[in-house]
DNA sequence: CTAGGGTTAG
C-alpha cells in the first residue's frame, strides 16, 4: 500500500481532487494502514484541502478501521453539510466500537436532518439497540425502518429480530419472523439462538430441524445453546453429527470452542482428547480462544497438566484475561492456590488487567489451599490496587476461606459488615464451615437464612439433619424431615459418573440396574474388612437415616461414588488412574474410604465434586482433607 | 450490512 502512497505525496501533480484523495483513503481501509492514512491526511490538510461529506465518509471508514475512532468522530463532527454516506459511515463505526448511544445520538440527527436510512444504517442501529437493551428505542427504530419501506429488507429483517431477541422480547420476534416474504439462514439462526438463550430448548430444536438449509453457524449455535442449557449429551451428539465425513457443513475453530465446555461438563476426557486431536488434524487449534477452551476443558476433566500445557502454548502476547482466568480458576478448583496466586502474579507483571472472574478464581484458590492471610490481603487489595469492585461473590469467597479454616465468628462479623444483602452463597458458605467444624449454633444459624432464601434446596436440609443426627437429635432430625416434606423439596439424588474408554457409566446412590450389578456389590461388601483391617472407621454421620447403626453403615457402602469406583478398579487393568466425578459435594465417608482405596489397590482416583477436584494417592488425598 | 464464542464462588 505505500506504493500508492509514496508517488502521491512525491509526485508534482499532487491531485487537488477530493476524489482522488477519497480513492486513496478507501484503499488504506481494513488494512491497518493507519500511520499511510495518517500522512494523508496530514498532506491534505497542508494543502488547504477541507474534505466534503464524500471525503469525509472514507476517512472515517479509514480511521474507524484501523482503530482510531477518535479522529473517525472528530471528522464526522466536523463536516458541515454532513450526507446519508457519512452517517452511515459513522453509525458504523460507533457501533462497531460498541458505542451504543453514540451510534444512536447520530441515528437521531440523522433522521432529524430527514435524511431516510437505508439497509446499511438500520442494521448498525439495531446493533446497538440491542447491545443496549432498550425496546421502546427498538420499537421506534422499527417503526422507522417501517416509514422507510425498508422492514421487510432481509438484513433489516434479521436484525430487527436480533433486536427483540436481545431485549427478551421472543414473541415479538417470532411474530416478525412468520411474516417475512423472505428468509435467509441468518434470520432462523438469530431466532434460534434467542430461543436456546431464553432456555426454550424444544422450541430451537424445532427450528433447527425445520430450517430448509443449515450452515455452520446453526449446527454451533445449537451445540453452544446445548452447552449453555447443560445438555452435554445432546452437544456432542450434534457434533458428531455434524463431523460425519458425508455432512455438508465442517466444523470450524467457532465449533470447537463452543463444544469443548461440554466435555468439561461431563468430564468426558477421552472424548475431549479426540476433540483436540481432531482440531490439531483439521489445523482448527491455533486460535487463542480454541487453546483457552482447551484449557478449560482438560482441568475440568481433571488433568491439570494438559491444562497448563495448553496454557503455555497459547502466545504469550495472546494471552488474554480468559486465557488467564481460566487458568487461575484450573489451579483453584484443583486445589493449587499457591500455583493460582502465582499465576495470578504473572498475569499482572504481564500487563493484563484482573476482574472479578480473576478474584473469584484467586480467592476460591486460597479458600482451599488454607492460604488464608493471602487470600484476605488480596481481598482487601481489590478496590485499592486493582480498582475491581467486590461483589457478593468475592464476599462469599471470603467467608468461605474463613470459615474452613474455622474462623466462623470473623466469617460472621464480616456477614454483617458487607455492603449488601448476604444471599444464598454466603449463607451456604457459612454453613458449610459450620458443619465441618462442628458449630451447630452457626449452622443453625445458616441454615435458616438459606431455608428462606432457597427453601427448594435439600443440601441445606440434609447438610443440617446430619449435623442433628451426628449430635443424636433425633427429635430435631424429625422436624426438618417434616419441613422437606411440607415444602414438597425434592431430593436431590446423588449420582456419580466414570468414563472408561470413552463411555460414560452412571450410577446412583443404592442403584442396581447396572449390568455388572452383583460383581460390585460382592466388591463393596468386602471392603469395608479390607479397609478396616487398615485402620478405617465408618462415619456413619453421613447417612441421613435414623436407623441402627449396622444399617446406617451398609447405606454408606452404596453411595453412587463407591459404586463408579468400585466398578472402575474392576474394569480397568491395574494402575490405571481412574477419574470420577460427583453431582453433589462428596461425603465425608466417601472421602476417607477413597483414601484407603487408593492405598489398598495402588491406584490414583481423581474425583471431581461440584467444588473442586480431590487427587488421592498412597491413602492421602490433594485438599489434604480440607474442603 | 444481519447469525454462532472460551473464564464465575459454594
Amino acid at each position: 500500500m505505500t506504493t500508492l502512497l509514496e508517488p502521491l505525496l512525491k509526485s508534482s501533480q499532487i491531485p487537488v481532487q477530493p476524489s482522488s484523495y477519497a480513492a486513496v483513503f478507501k484503499a488504506f481501509t481494513g488494512k491497518s494502514l493507519l500511520k499511510q492514512g495518517q500522512q494523508l491526511h496530514g498532506h491534505m490538510f497542508l494543502r488547504g484541502l477541507r474534505p466534503n461529506a464524500f471525503l469525509a465518509a472514507k476517512m472515517v471508514a479509514m480511521y474507524a478501521s484501523s482503530g482510531d475512532i477518535t479522529s473517525a468522530s472528530t471528522i464526522f463532527h466536523s463536516t458541515r453539510n454532513p450526507s446519508p454516506l457519512l452517517f452511515n459511515s459513522i453509525i458504523r463505526a460507533f457501533s462497531l466500537y460498541k458505542l451504543s448511544s453514540e451510534t444512536l445520538h447520530v441515528f437521531v440527527r440523522m433522521r432529524y436532518l430527514c435524511f431516510r436510512g437505508d439497509y446499511f444504517t438500520y442494521p448498525f442501529v439495531l446493533k446497538s439497540v440491542a447491545d443496549l437493551g432498550f425496546v421502546r428505542l427498538g420499537e421506534c427504530t422499527h417503526g422507522s425502518s417501517m416509514k422507510d419501506g425498508l422492514d421487510f429488507d432481509v438484513y433489516v429483517a434479521t436484525s430487527l429480530i436480533d433486536m427483540y431477541v436481545k431485549c427478551g422480547e421472543l414473541c415479538d420476534a417470532r411474530r416478525l419472523f412468520d411474516e417475512m416474504p423472505v428468509r435467509d439462514v441468518s434470520s432462523w439462526n438469530v431466532l434460534i439462538s434467542g430461543y436456546m438463550r431464553d432456555g426454550a430448548i424444544d422450541l430451537a430444536r424445532e427450528l433447527f430441524d425445520e430450517m430448509p438449509l443449515k450452515n455452520i453457524v446453526s449446527w454451533t449455535t445449537m451445540i453452544s445453546g446445548y452447552t449453555q442449557n447443560g445438555l452435554a449429551g445432546e452437544a456432542l451428539q450434534l457434533f458428531d453429527e455434524m463431523s460425519r465425513e458425508d455432512s455438508e457443513v465442517k466444523p470450524n475453530w467457532v465449533t470447537i470452542m463452543s463444544v469443548l465446555p461440554a466435555c468439561g461438563h461431563s468430564s468426558a476426557l477421552d472424548k475431549g482428547r479426540m476433540i483436540h486431536n481432531f482440531a490439531q488434524e483439521k489445523g482448527l487449534d491455533s486460535h487463542p480462544s480454541v487453546q483457552t477452551a482447551l484449557v478449560g476443558m482438560y482441568a475440568k476433566c481433571g488433568s491439570l497438566a494438559n491444562a497448563r500445557f495448553c496454557f503455555d502454548r497459547i502466545k504469550p502476547n495472546l494471552r488474554n484475561l480468559v486465557a488467564w482466568n481460566t487458568m487461575i480458576t484450573a489451579y483453584a478448583s484443583h486445589g493449587h492456590g499457591t500455583e493460582a496466586v502465582r499465576t495470578f502474579e504473572c498475569m499482572i507483571q504481564a500487563g493484563v488487567h484482573p476482574d472479578g472472574i480473576t478474584f473469584t478464581g484467586l480467592l476460591s484458590g486460597c479458600s482451599h489451599s488454607g492460604l488464608v492471610d493471602i487470600g484476605l490481603r488480596y481481598f482487601d487489595s481489590m478496590n485499592s490496587v486493582y480498582f475491581v469492585e467486590k461483589k457478593h461473590e468475592h464476599y462469599a469467597c471470603v467467608i468461605d476461606l474463613l470459615g474452613r479454616a474455622g474462623r466462623l465468628v470473623e466469617a460472621y462479623d464480616l456477614i454483617s459488615k458487607m455492603p449488601m444483602q448476604a444471599g444464598a452463597s454466603v449463607w451456604g458458605s457459612l454453613l458449610a464451615a459450620g458443619r465441618s467444624h462442628r458449630n451447630l449454633e452457626i449452622a443453625e444459624l445458616a441454615a435458616k437464612k438459606l431455608f428462606v432464601l432457597e427453601p427448594e434446596n435439600s443440601g441445606n436440609y440434609v447438610l443440617l439433619s446430619n449435623m442433628y443426627a451426628e449430635a443424636g437429635m433425633w427429635e430435631e432430625v424429625d422436624n426438618l424431615r417434616g419441613l422437606l416434606k411440607s415444602q414438597s423439596v425434592k431430593k436431590n439424588p446423588g449420582c456419580s459418573w466414570i468414563e472408561i474408554n470413552g463411555k460414560a457409566h452412571l450410577f446412583l446412590g443404592g442403584n442396581k440396574s447396572h449390568a455388572q450389578t452383583a460383581r460390585i456389590y460382592s466388591f463393596l461388601e468386602e471392603l469395608p474388612e479390607k479397609m478396616k483391617a487398615v485402620g478405617y472407621v465408618p462415619d456413619t454421620s453421613f447417612a441421613l437415616h435414623d436407623v441402627s447403626e449396622e444399617e446406617k453403615e451398609h447405606s454408606l457402602t452404596t453411595h453412587s461414588q463407591k459404586l463408579a469406583i468400585a466398578f472402575g478398579i474392576l474394569n480397568t487393568s491395574p494402575g490405571t488412574v481412574l477419574r470420577v466425578t460427583k453431582n453433589l459435594r462428596i461425603c465425608g465417608d466417601c472421602h476417607a474410604a477413597i483414601k484407603f482405596v487408593s492405598r489398598i489397590y495402588e491406584r490414583e482416583i481423581i474425583v471431581r465434586d461440584v467444588n473442586r477436584f480431590h487427587r488421592f494417592r498412597k491413602g492421602c488425598c490433594s485438599c489434604g482433607d480440607y474442603w
